[in-house]
DNA sequence: GGACTATAGATACCAAGTCTCATTAAGAGA
DNA sequence: TCTCTTAATGAGACTTGGTATCTATAGTCC
């Protein structure tokens, strides 16, 4: 994992020239400090890791990286929006409260079952967003579960 | 429809009343203009409408109905978080994207599905958020199906 | 290397929401 | 109905996340 790290940034970069962006060294250093990000993010977080870059530079390089679909934005249960890598097309995130890591939920027919939904409420599907909350396998074994119970 | 305006806006303060809030002349004209809203709003939409009441009045009001459960936050498809009336309970929003109308979504049996498919992943399910977004009945029988697919 | 232009950084601004604190008014009890 | 206690209000400062503007700089193409 720790190796392909500059391999990852490299891909974030090539995503902007390809849409014709410059590969300029904040965004070098954006892409790489993303790479390094296990979970999803806020622009404070990379604020932090690049006290160097201008706040805007950050912003800029978040929304960039957003439409071109090189990172996601993920809700959190409390209505917080922070960002994360993203595994293009239209995916969902398990999200753990626990440890804030997230999973791309894999294998989800939610479509066909909305669309059916909607269509009884006489709804015209054109899409949805969904994030699921819970624990992760690590969280929920490192716990006991009378711990969860009481939560 | 009309009639049961204030009958509702009743019903509002006498769910903050059971949980021990005082019923405030400021809380009445905020439940009173939220009976109205006939979709989601923002608290800058009830600020216009109530520009006699402090700014931070309206807020707290809004975060007190949310956490009794009178109000639901709803997620809009570019990320905004507006309120609207909830109907208790967990429950996820059909959203016309064109008339800015929702409903509620019933009889969708997602929880079971979720449930498998984060156990495949190793998860334990918690909660989910779930936001659906189309065209209402009214609005797709307004519009031809060519302007439809154009959008 | 020079020129053209996208990008950066500083900074002002904005929107949504929270915090603080002095003042006001619900509402319980006498 | 008056009084007292305390919750709630309103003003306004502050915070957070993000955008707009403008000048300086650096990428890239020739």
């Amino acid at each position: 994992m720790r190796k392909r790290v500059n391999a990852l940034a490299e891909q974030l970069l090539e995503s902007l020239e390809e849409q014709g962006y410059r590969s300029t060294s904040p965004r070098r250093a954006v892409a790489q400090v993303i790479a390094n990000q296990d979970k999803h993010f806020t622009a404070e977080d990379l604020r932090e890791q690049l006290p160097s870059l201008g706040r805007a530079t950050i912003f800029r390089s978040l929304k960039l990286l957003v439409e071109t679909g090189v990172l996601c934005r993920v809700l959190l249960e409390d209505g917080d929006l922070h960002y994360q890598l993203s595994h293009r097309g239209h995916h969902h995130h398990l999200l753990c409260v626990e440890c804030g890591s997230s999973q791309d939920l894999l294998g989800c027919d939610i479509e066909g079952l909305l669309k059916q939904t909607s269509a009884s409420h006489g709804f015209e599907l054109s899409g949805h967003w969904l994030e699921v909350y819970g624990r992760c396998r690590s969280c929920s074994t490192s716990k006991l579960p009378a711990e969860l119970s009481a939560v």
